[in-house]
DNA sequence: CTGGATCCTAGGAGATACTG
DNA sequence: CAGTATCTCCTAGGATCCAG
C-alpha cells in the first residue's frame, strides 16, 4: 500500500506530471520543455527536471557545444509511468464533462 | 491534456491518494479513517474529506444519533478514479524493488 | 464522536540577477 | 542556451482549543 505513496512522490510537484507527459513520445530540449510550460520560471524547472532525474524517470543528455544543448528524454522507468499519466486524462476528460453539465445546471 | 491537470487538482494533497484507497471497496467511518492515517491531524482531515466530497468522489452519510456517526464511502466519479490508483501502486510496487536493488549494489 | 475556528510554520514555487 | 544563486511569498498542513 505505501507503493502508492511512492509514485506520489515521484509525481510530487506542479510540473511534472506535464513534463513527462511532453516528453511521452519523443526527446525535448531544455528550451522547448520552458516554452511549453508557459509560465513554470528555470529555478523550478530545473528543479522538476533534476529531481525526476534523480528517481531514475528521465534522462538528461548534455551536448558540449557552444551554445550548450540539454536534451531530456523518458527512461525506461519513466515509460513505465505513462499508464498512470493516461489513466489521469481519461478520468479527467470525463470530470470536465461532468462538471460543465453540472455548471450548465445550475 | 489540461484533462490531466483536473485529476492532479482531484488528487492535490498529501492524504487524499490514502482515504480513496482505504474507502476503495467499503464505507468507512470518520474515525476509523483517521485511525488509518495515523499522523494525520483532525483539521487536515476534515479539510481532505470536505474537498474530496466538494469534487464529487466520495459521499458522507450523517446519522443523527449521540454520539454522532458519519460514514464515508465512493461514489460513481470516485470509482472511476480507482484505475488511477491502481496503476500508481503498480509502478510503486516496481519502483521500490529497482530502489532496492540499486541500494544494494552500492 | 465528529468536526469548526484560529493561529502558525515549513517548504515549494516564482522573480530576479548573474554566468560558462 | 541552460543553467546557478538568492530572495521573497504563499498556502497546505499541523497544533490547539472549543462545541453540538
Amino acid at each position: 500500500m505505501h507503493a502508492i505513496a511512492f509514485t506520489q512522490n515521484v509525481l510530487s510537484g506542479r510540473w511534472k506530471y506535464f513534463i513527462l507527459w511532453y516528453l511521452k513520445d519523443t526527446t525535448r530540449r531544455y528550451s522547448d520543455i520552458k516554452h511549453f510550460l508557459e509560465g513554470i520560471s528555470q529555478g523550478s524547472l530545473t528543479n522538476q527536471l533534476r529531481e525526476l532525474e534523480q528517481d531514475g524517470v528521465i534522462k538528461r543528455k548534455v551536448y558540449p557545444t557552444v551554445p550548450p544543448k540539454v536534451e531530456y528524454s523518458l527512461t525506461e522507468k519513466g515509460l513505465k509511468l505513462l499508464p498512470v499519466l493516461e489513466m489521469m486524462k481519461a478520468f479527467g476528460k470525463e470530470y470536465i464533462e461532468e462538471t460543465e453539465v453540472a455548471e450548465f445546471q445550475k
